[in-house]
RNA sequence: GCGCCUGUAGCUCAGUUGGAAAGAGCAACGGACUUCUAAUCCGUAGGUCGCAGGUUCGAAUCCUGCCAGGCGUACCA
């Protein structure tokens, strides 16, 4: 509907042109926007103030130009007028919403889709907590964003591959192993040390009970470097098992699960290293091995090999990246925790000296979760073991309110996370609010079908009983859609989404309180059957690109 | 010090990428259930868009400089 419009306007510029009355034909591109007192109209563009500058004219006699030679072939315009310095303001007639309908009708699940991605392939990466710990909040935001932003877009035509990468290699693992270990020998009564930069938390010791149960006596025999190796590797799986069987529970699955140990066992990083040595990108100082990111824009170079011969994480990262692209990738996405931002620019520095365009590779920085309860600040330390996992806020607060409640701010904000809030069942909780209008709907439609009411039928005949405004209204939101889906796929903003879903939930309430659905005129009651249909489509539609249920029931 | 992010109603936040008079929810106050689900709706009240300049027809939005908060600034990940 916005294209047609837009290209009448042009059609109109084109012919004051031709007319003698406009001197330039360089005509700026037309943009319509949705104003936001419905005073103003249903369109608006300010296309006659963009063009005074090149035709050298005032905006109102160029907008009065322009509205004198609109050709309305649709009859869709009730009435157009010049407003304020230079808009032209557009009424339509209700009938123009009404192919809306007809459109939410035919395409059902794939209403709002589009094809920017024209089968593009792209992989989005996140989550990627170490195995050395349950995932806790801060982790589930940034599941829910990346997950978000994977459905939304595939739904938009990209061929998208959701990926975790598992650091189960290096330091950090080492830690975990011996953090096992010395809780398997204090359970094996041997008095020993347990150091301050081990994991505290009382999952390592469930894990040393279970390996004292099933492999103590092995333990027992071997060496200590064997004993802490072993408990690394079962731990890292054991954990890496719970964080796959929590994430599902949030409804959240992936791909591939990519090992860093993979890249060192494939020679990976040696390899990566190398071509980056032949670029002349790598060089050795103090006794470690460099790479020359600052050459890429960095602020300064980054250590690819410690002086004690271990790689940096840094470097399997770069070998991991590389992999990516010779993945076939055309873009990567990489969802990081807000306090990983300082690692961009190198990560940035090193896709480009592997010869890919930096644009080919993109972070979404997700800002903290602050956890309260009822106000109060939840104290969490990693460290000392002290937080409340994930898995704890799914079964507190249940999937859908928390994928919800994370999506409901930009993702560049941090973000207070109230467990009593989210556990309440109330206007305070945006998610019920959403989910209820399809329960609601979903109740009306039973109703009608008692009633012999067909509920996924459009007609024409029927649709122009549509005609109240609460009825355009939201006719005007479904419209609006797919530009919603397009715009949050654009700048990978799934919140975009929730608060579409929370205005719409807001006009259909109101719409709902004030008129029945279900009337004696059988024409109408078709019609608002058929309209409510659609609110429920979309509503569905929007919550599943969320990850978040609709249900039939509340 | 430098870098990134954030400052909008009492609180929590949107703001269509530069548009018209600034938008919700919560909290406050007053109303609406014999009706398709009241987990809902209607109404009232609430603002120097952190501050100061600049860019232009027009700024919450872009630029510069301050102020405040968060994070980062490892041969940790």
């Amino acid at each position: 509907m916005k294209d047609t419009l837009k290209s009448m306007i042009l059609s109109a510029a084109r012919r004051a042109h031709e007319e003698g009355i406009l001197p330039c034909s360089d005509f700026p591109e037309v943009v319509l926007e949705t104003p936001k007192v419905e005073a103003h109209g249903d369109f608006s563009t300010n296309f006659a103030m963009v063009s005074a500058s090149i035709q050298k004219l005032p905006p109102k006699k160029i907008a009065q130009a322009v509205l004198d030679r609109l050709e309305d072939t649709r009859k869709w315009i009730q009435r157009v007028e010049v407003a304020g310095p230079g808009f032209i303001n557009f009424y339509l007639y209700p009938s123009a919403w009404h192919p809306v309908l007809e459109a939410v009708h035919a395409q059902g699940r794939q209403y709002g889709a589009a094809n920017l991605g024209k089968g593009r392939r792209i992989q989005v990466e996140y989550v990627s907590s170490n195995p050395t710990g349950p995932l806790h909040v801060g982790h589930g935001r940034g599941a829910a964003v990346g997950d978000s932003v994977a459905n939304i877009l595939s739904f938009c035509g990209y061929e998208v591959q959701r990926e975790y990468y598992v650091n189960d290699s290096g330091r950090q693992i080492e830690t975990l192993g011996r953090s096992v270990f010395f809780r398997l020998k204090a359970l094996l009564g041997q008095s020993v040390p347990f150091p301050e930069e081990c994991y505290q938390g009382d999952y390592i010791r469930s894990l040393a009970k279970e390996i004292l149960q099933a492999e103590g006596d092995a333990i027992a025999a071997g060496t200590d470097a064997d004993g802490i190796a072993f408990c690394a590797r079962y731990a890292a799986e054991k954990i890496t098992a719970q964080m796959e069987e929590d994430l599902r529970r949030f409804g959240v699955t992936f791909d591939r699960w990519f090992s860093e140990q993979s890249l060192y066992d494939a020679g990976k990083v040696d390899q990566t290293l190398a071509q980056l040595q032949a670029k002349g990108d790598i060089y050795e100082k103090d006794r470690a091995v460099w790479f020359r990111s600052s050459a890429y824009g960095d602020e300064k170079d980054r250590v690819v090999i410690r002086k004690d011969g271990q790689p940096t994480y840094f470097a399997s990262d770069i070998a991991y990246h590389k992999d990516k692209y010779e993945r076939g990738f055309e873009t990567v996405i990489d969802v990081w925790g807000a306090d990983h931002h300082g690692y961009i620019a190198r990560m940035k520095a090193a896709v480009e000296a592997l010869g890919h365009s930096k644009e080919r590779f993109k972070v979404i920085l997700v800002q903290l979760v602050n956890l309260l309860r009822a106000g109060v600040p939840v104290a969490m330390s990693t460290r000392a073991g002290e937080f409340v996992t994930l898995r704890e806020v799914i079964d507190e607060v249940g999937k859908d309110a928390a994928r919800f409640l994370f999506l409901t701010r930009h993702h560049e904000s941090p973000l207070d996370f109230d467990l009593e809030l989210a556990k309440k069942q109330s206007n305070e909780n945006p998610v019920y609010y959403v989910q209820y209008v399809h329960a609601r709907i979903s109740s009306i439609l039973n109703k009608g079908k008692e009633r012999g009411v067909e509920e996924a039928s459009f007609s024409r005949e029927a649709a122009s009983k549509l005609l109240v405004p609460e009825e355009i209204r939201l006719l005007k939101a479904l419209a609006a859609y797919p530009e919603v889906v397009r715009q949050s796929a654009a700048f990978m903003e799934p919140h975009r989404i929730t608060f579409y879903l929370m205005d719409l939930a807001a006009l259909f309430h109101a719409y709902y309180n004030k008129h029945r659905v279900l009337t004696d005129d059988p024409i109408l009651t078709r019609a608002r059957v058929s309209l409510v249909f659609g609110v429920k489509e979309v509503i569905r539609n929007g919550l599943s690109l969320l990850g978040v249920s609709a249900p039939k029931k509340m």
